[in-house]
DNA sequence: TAAATACTCCCCAATAATAGCGGGGCGACG
DNA sequence: CGTCGCCCCGCTATTATTGGGGAGTATTTA
């Protein structure tokens, strides 16, 4: 089964063949997965032409992409017909994307990392929209699972994209940055918390050095992002 | 098969249901699903003894469970003997838990969704390491799935669980918003982006408002848990 | 084409944040 | 019993951020 050769694959090439093995293995177009980061550090390996994966890059088309939009504001894995491409925007980038050889039916699979990781495992393929339907009964869950396994590698084979950076903070470092991340204003959390703001205020620097953070909001995301406070 | 169950399922009621049966299905002792935040707002289901639930409740163990802390960090499942169980207050808790009927061998498969949500379907149980080892080599998988399957018809159930404000912040307030949670100064990102400081303050207010949010560091988390900007 | 949205710029007074300094008490770990 | 981390309180000072106005152009959308 396809499963046991990821949970085998040993080398981060492999991923690159993987991708290939499975788009061979359902038979599809692409098979696509990647790290979705604003940061500049985006990751990614699958079947697309590099040429369309480098005019991507260049026309930031991750702002645009309906299905990086869609998946990201969404829970569960979506069939590409279920996105909004109505915006012009949207309806450029499509064209683009048809013509560097993408099909058009798409079934994205959003993952979710505790640092605000996001990731996409993606099955293209050209076809009309009923044997799009049958393949996705047939192979929706074993897809689901897939991505899964595929994202569980690739983060193997990338430790750093999962920092664990292992900062931890005190409870009430927790509890200020959380009232912090809920907008309370200071005086508002030292109220809460019944103790002085020149308290607090110190709580908040501890919080800070710990996370390497620069202020206050930036203190406050990290912590979100590190899943050290939850809101 | 018991996935067809979940997707078949219509009514919230069913859930609690749905995860008796999974209980029996898998043969374990429990099955739990259940929502994490601190902000009051909890929801969980499953065959824990209601007992148990209330305590965990009142003793504010979400923050000192290792379950619910290791998988807040963790990308993916995780067998409960890997987590940190060293701590007092993880040894207290895991005596507490014994003592109310909990099995001491588990699985909790993490689930996240865009706006922070997360959500933990767990097994319990109670045998020997090598009769869990084989349980687990057998079911993983299933595991897995059923548990994003249980998470969507949760959603399903509750649909303000999803909210999905769909507030969208434009190009340059995305812009604004992700420089400040990267720990930039105002002037900082105003250099960065070539517009006044002035500007990019109307940048900023714009986004807090969208987001209905207190003042800026509070916009920030919240663009950052509605995954609007991304770090 | 009109309306909506986005982008750009400006002033001002009040507030929050940062960076230092100092003090004391508690409990856990070795 | 000493060290370490956490918890709590005080002070001063400078600088940055905030939130309330108003106003014009450009682009996209309906």
């Amino acid at each position: 089964m396809i499963l046991e050769a990821l949970e085998q694959a040993s080398e981060l090439t492999q991923l690159q063949e993987i991708s290939e093995n499975l788009r061979d293995y359902f038979n599809v177009d692409h098979i696509v997965y990647h790290w979705v980061s604003s940061a500049g550090e985006q990751y990614g390996c699958g079947t697309y032409d590099p040429a369309w994966v480098q005019r991507y890059v260049e026309r930031d088309y991750l702002r645009v992409d309906p299905v990086v939009q869609g998946c990201y504001q969404r829970f569960t894995p979506v069939d590409w017909k279920k996105l909004n491409w109505t915006s012009k925007a949207a309806r450029g980038f499509l064209a683009d994307a048809l013509e560097h050889g993408i099909g058009n039916q798409g079934f994205s699979v959003p993952i979710r990392g505790p640092s605000g990781q996001f990731a996409l495992f993606t099955v293209n393929h050209r076809c009309d929209d009923e044997a799009w339907f049958a393949f996705m009964e047939t192979n929706r869950r074993e897809l689901i699972l897939v991505a899964h396994y595929f994202n569980q590698k690739a983060l193997e084979f990338e430790p750093d994209r999962a920092p664990e950076s292992a900062t931890q903070l005190s409870p009430r470092e927790v509890d200020a940055m959380t009232f912090l991340a809920m907008g309370y204003s200071r005086a508002q959390v030292a109220d809460t918390l019944s103790i002085s703001e020149h308290t607090l205020r110190v709580y908040i620097e501890a919080a800070r050095h710990k996370l390497g953070a620069a202020n206050t909001t930036h203190a406050v995301a990290r912590a979100l992002q590190h899943g050290l406070i939850v809101i």
